[in-house]
Order: C-alpha cells, then sequence, then structure tokens
DNA sequence: ATAGAATCTTGACGCGCGTCAAATTATAAT
DNA sequence: ATTATAATTTGACGCGCGTCAAGATTCTAT
C-alpha cells in the first residue's frame, strides 16, 4: 500500500498529507490533542506513506523522552527473565519505550547502566537491584535526577517507591504448611546471599518457627555467583550425604537452590516428596517457571509477577505524569501464595 | 574529582579543554584518529569534567551509528537468554552497542522490532529468527537496507551469513553414541515444530540411523508454542504410560522436550538413566543450563554459544567494516560435543 | 447568522553534533 | 634551518524535529 515516493522528513510528511508540521509534532506526540477530522487525515496519509518520525531527532528536542530503562540483575536467570518481560509489556501497553538491561551481577555493570541510561534522558527507571553488592550511594544519587521506582529487591530509601513480595506473609505461610503436613521445616540458604530478600526471608523463617514456639535451625552454605542451582546441588548434597539436616524437611531461600538440593537428593537416590518412603521434603520459594518440571515437582512460594509488575509501572508512571514533586516513598508488598506440588 | 561547573555540550567542554570541537568530535569518534599529545589532553579533561557527548545528537547525525540490534525469538528460554548475553558481550567488545530484543515467539513481535531497529539507524542487526512462522520476505527485505547476519536458525538466501550448529554433525554423534551404549534410539518431537533446526534434527536422525542399518522410529505430538516441557511432560507422558515408545531410548528433538518428558516419567515411577535398573533412556539437544540438574542429569549435545556468537558477531562487523558490497553469502556451521551425563 | 473559543498555519529559532573547506599550526624528515 | 606532511582550528552549514508567537481558519453554541 505504500507510493513510490519515499519520505524523508516531517517536512515532506506535511507536504504530501496537506497539514502543517507543527500540528503534525503535535499529532506524533500526543494523537488526541489535534482535532479528530485532522487526526483521520493523518492517519490516512500514515498508512499511504509509512512516515516515521526520526527517533534521534525527536529525543534530542523533547525535554524529556518516552523512554523507560529496567535493570534487572542476571537475565538468564528465568525469574528475572520473567519479571522482566512483564515489566516490559507493562510499559509498552502504558505508550513508552521500555529498554531491557541485565546487570550480569556486577555492581559496576549496574551503575554503568544507569549512567548510560541517563544520557538516554529516560522519562525514568525501574530498577531490580543486585542488592548487598549495589552501589547504594551512586543509586541514590540517581534517583536525584531521574525518577527511580525500586522492585523486588529494596534499597532503603532510594527512589520513589519499593514494589515486592512481603516475604514475611510468603514465608509464614509455608512454614505454617510445612509445619502442619510433617516434620517442621530447617531452614536452606547461602552464607552471604546478595539478595535482600534472601536476609529477610531469614528472618521470617526465624519468626514463623518461633511463633510456633518451635526453634529455628537454619543451614548456610558457602557459595558465590549466580550459579544457585549449583551451590544448592552441591553443598546441599554434602549436607545430605553427612545426614546433617536436623528434620526431614528442608525450606530453601529460593527454588534455584532447591532445585539444585533435589537433584542432589535424587543422585544420592534420597527420595524427596510427601508420599509414602519419601525421606525428604523440600521446599522453595519463587514458583520459579522450571519449579513444575524438578523431581518431584517443587512446592513453593509463587509471588505475583504480573501485580508486582503493575504496580511498579504505575508507580513510576503516576509519578512521571503528575508533575508533582516526589511525595513520600512507598513500599508496596503483594503476598506470595502457595503452590502445593509434590516435593513437600 | 568532577569540577563544579557542569558541561552542557561539546562547545563548552571545547572551552574548558582546548580543543577545538571539531577535533573532539574526531576524537569521540576515534580516540585513535587524533595525535597522541591531543588525545592526552582530552582525556585528562574529560575525567576533571565528566562530560558524554550526547547520544541523541550523535545518532541523528552520523549516517551509519554504531547500534547493533540483537533479536532473539524468547528471551525467557535460558538457551537464548544465554546466547543472547554472548552475542551482546560479543559487540559491547567490538565497540558496539548492542540492544537486545525477544520477539516473544510472535512473528509481528519480530517484525515489529525489525521496523523499530531500522529508525535507530543500527550498523547491523543480529537475528535469531522464529523460524516457519517468520515473515521471511520482510526480513529479506530488511536486509536489502540493514546489513543483517542470522544465528541459530536459518532462513534460505536472507542475510548476509548464518551461523549455526551442524546439526547432522551433533545429532549423528549423539545417535551413534546412544547406538553403541545401548538399544537404538527413537525420536521424539513436536508435530510442527516452528524452528528449522528441529527439522534438520529429524532429517540428520533419518540418516544417521539409515547409515546404521537401522530403521528410524520418530514420534511426533501436538503442541504449540513456546512451553516445551509441558508438552514434553505432558504428550511425553502419554506416551510412555502407553508404553508407546518402540525402544527405550529416546532422542528428544531439543533439550526443553527431554526436561519433560523426564518429568513425566518420574510421575510415572519409571527409572530413567544407563545404570542398572533402567527403564528409559532420553537423551536431548543444546545443553540447556539445566540439564545438569534434571534428574537424572540429562545426557545431550552442547551447542559451541561462544563460537556462533563471536563467528556471527564478527561476520557482521566485517561486513561493516569493510565497506565492500555484500559478498557471497556464508554458512558457517559449528560442531556440537557430546555431553555424557546419567540419562542415557 | 454571528460571536467566541478552539484549532490550525506560517515563519522562525534552537537543540547538539557531524562534516566540510580553507587557513593555520605542529611534527617529522631532510 | 628548511621543507613536506600531518594535524588542528576557524567558520559555517545542515540534520530533523520541538516549540513559540502571531495571524488565519475552523468549529460550537446561541
Amino acid at each position: 500500500m505504500t507510493d513510490g515516493r519515499k519520505i524523508r522528513n516531517m517536512d515532506e510528511f506535511a507536504a504530501v498529507c496537506g497539514i502543517s508540521r507543527p500540528t503534525l509534532s503535535k499529532y506524533f506526540n500526543n494523537p488526541d490533542s489535534v482535532r479528530v477530522r485532522t487526526r483521520e487525515r493523518i492517519e490516512q496519509a500514515l498508512d499511504q506513506y509509512d512516515y516515521r518520525p526520526n527517533v534521534f531527532a525527536v529525543n534530542q528536542n523533547r525535554r524529556t523522552t518516552k523512554n523507560v530503562g529496567i535493570v534487572v540483575p542476571y537475565l538468564p536467570d528465568p525469574f528475572f527473565a520473567e519479571i522482566g518481560r512483564t515489566v516490559e509489556l507493562a510499559c509498552l501497553n502504558a505508550g513508552y519505550s521500555p529498554i531491557l538491561l541485565s546487570s550480569r551481577g556486577s555492581a559496576s555493570q549496574e551503575v554503568e547502566h544507569l549512567e548510560s541510561l541517563r544520557s538516554l534522558k529516560p522519562a525514568g527507571v525501574l530498577l531490580a537491584p543486585l542488592g548487598r553488592n549495589s552501589d547504594q550511594e551512586v543509586i541514590k544519587r540517581f534517583a536525584e535526577d531521574v525518577p527511580l521506582v525500586l522492585f523486588d529487591a529494596n534499597i532503603e530509601d532510594a527512589g520513589e517507591a519499593f514494589i515486592g513480595t512481603n516475604n514475611f506473609q510468603s514465608i509464614d505461610l509455608i512454614v505454617d504448611y510445612l509445619c502442619r503436613s510433617g516434620e517442621p521445616p530447617c531452614f536452606f540458604e547461602m552464607k552471604a546471599p546478595s539478595n535482600p530478600n534472601a536476609r529477610k526471608r531469614r528472618q521470617a523463617y526465624q519468626e514463623s518457627m518461633g511463633k510456633q514456639g518451635l526453634a529455628p535451625q537454619i543451614y548456610q552454605v558457602d557459595g558465590d555467583g549466580w550459579e544457585f542451582e549449583e551451590i544448592g546441588s552441591v553443598e546441599g548434597g554434602k549436607l545430605l550425604s553427612r545426614n546433617a539436616f536436623s528434620t526431614n524437611t528442608v525450606l530453601c531461600s529460593n527454588d534455584r537452590l532447591a532445585i539444585g538440593l533435589l537433584s542432589a537428593a535424587y543422585l544420592q537416590k534420597i527420595s524427596a516428596g510427601h508420599g509414602e518412603g519419601c525421606s525428604l521434603r523440600v521446599a522453595g520459594h519463587d514458583d520459579h517457571p522450571f519449579a513444575r518440571f524438578t523431581c518431584p515437582s517443587l512446592t513453593t512460594i509463587a509471588q505475583d509477577y504480573s501485580a508486582i509488575a503493575n504496580a511498579a509501572v504505575n508507580s513510576l508512571f503516576g509519578r512521571i505524569e503528575s508533575d508533582l514533586l516526589p511525595s513520600e516513598r512507598k513500599e508496596i508488598l503483594f503476598d506470595g501464595t502457595l503452590v502445593m506440588r509434590n516435593s513437600a
């Protein structure tokens, strides 16, 4: 349907569609800001000659762009791929241009991303920080210039808002379930977790056990980086073979550790699950995309991906579009839901 | 170390560092194109006043940018996350700005990404096409305007080059291994695979079996979309419970199907593996990041991610930097390696 | 039909940088 | 020291679009 002539810029397009350039500019900025008849004429011309405003010229001149940065700690981790994708979609639906970046587990990469985002004059940035390793000062300074919303992992006082899962609720939920359905759980985690959620979950576990009048038992293993399955498998395997767990029920700080632990159990021919003849129950947290396919399938807590993504996006756009000064910092926590499968 | 004054543009930076603006422009375009002493002066000023050229202004005026688009079919798939990440790194190391996009399994999204990349005036695009579902005509037309290199999945005659794995070699390798170590394999795949690699692997399987004088047995199951584990689990589970496989050895078209199949076997208490008392051997293809943690761990073919990524990137940059006309289309195939684990 | 408000057109400037030609200066080689 | 060569400076234009003010044209309501 495209005409032979190629439109090189807005002036030429203005010529062929008989609308002045400033009006076109207004239209592209917001189609509803022009009269209906004008809009129709423009859109008619638009699918006759396929013209798009030059992105660079547009962004150079607008005081603020429609770009939104999304930075996650580690994209090959399916959890972050999933939530990153959801946030991305929410941005698109709101008419913004999302740019999804992965910090690859490195704080300097995280800062680097923020710096290069800054030069894209983004309308705002959605950041799932690395956590402990993040350069918190840099992030706070960044938030002074650019509207910033944190999700998944919190950094005190940084950004406009934090959206995440209520680890105290979710851990309490699964601890309660585990206690009701069998032996009380011990807690399996990494010694120096980079993710602040991990610390919250440990505390939550301790609280929950306390509430039930039980003594918490925590097993912390060495390990660094993002190879959680490997760590769960190797270090968890050691604990299993030493018969070190004080109960037959292990609550893992996250699903990826649980996946590793289950694979170690399998190797040692320890049959995991909640059925007859099973000697090990394993539970996780996050409802990892892979959790349905572990052997046995993993009982876990599902975070409400889309609720978190939407709340984060709305929180950011609310701030952006109401030109108000940053209001008081908000923290929104969503409840997790228990996903009962076969491992516990 | 930054001075109080803020540099707003290249003119101001030229003033404070005593170098003319055109020379600065040259420097930012290529630091080695200016005299050493000049470069030193610039870089000295550069970390005194932190100035960065405006991305939009730069890209608006350069005939071709340093942007490189990377489009993969589905980013939540760890395989593509991994290879996408590797390609991204290779671009960064070559001094380009990668933009990683996911088609989310949709052909229209794939085309949309190409269109929006076009308006970023990219130096080139690296595309792992959806395959069967891709709009091949659009992609070919796109390649007329923008240097394009395909990887992972081929589209005949599209782009400058295709880089992938030699499925005939890799499948032959694993078929041979499976035959030597036990019963010859049957082949498990989806009925209408969107990925062209799947078709090649089926052919390769048939050829390999033929070479050994054996009759191929192919099981094709229904299923659409990207939930391969689910399909492998549900449909593979049906086959298992009907005892439909003609041999105890199943070669899956890819690891994700195999992961699903293994989970189904576990559910049905069929012990998979190559050891004593095992009644099912399962093999996959791709060396999925989780293949090490399935139960049992998955014997599979490892694709050489980084070789593919580097070859793709080099192929693209070779074309970009030598301003030659597109030379003859190249196809580079890398051999896969056998990863022996416990499932077969 | 007519006034008033809403919308559009005209013309012009600016954004920050790429790029070019001519003039000037620095460097290397004789 | 002289010359050839390479690098830099100066001044200027253009890229494509945002934005503004003044005037012309619609539209809406009475």
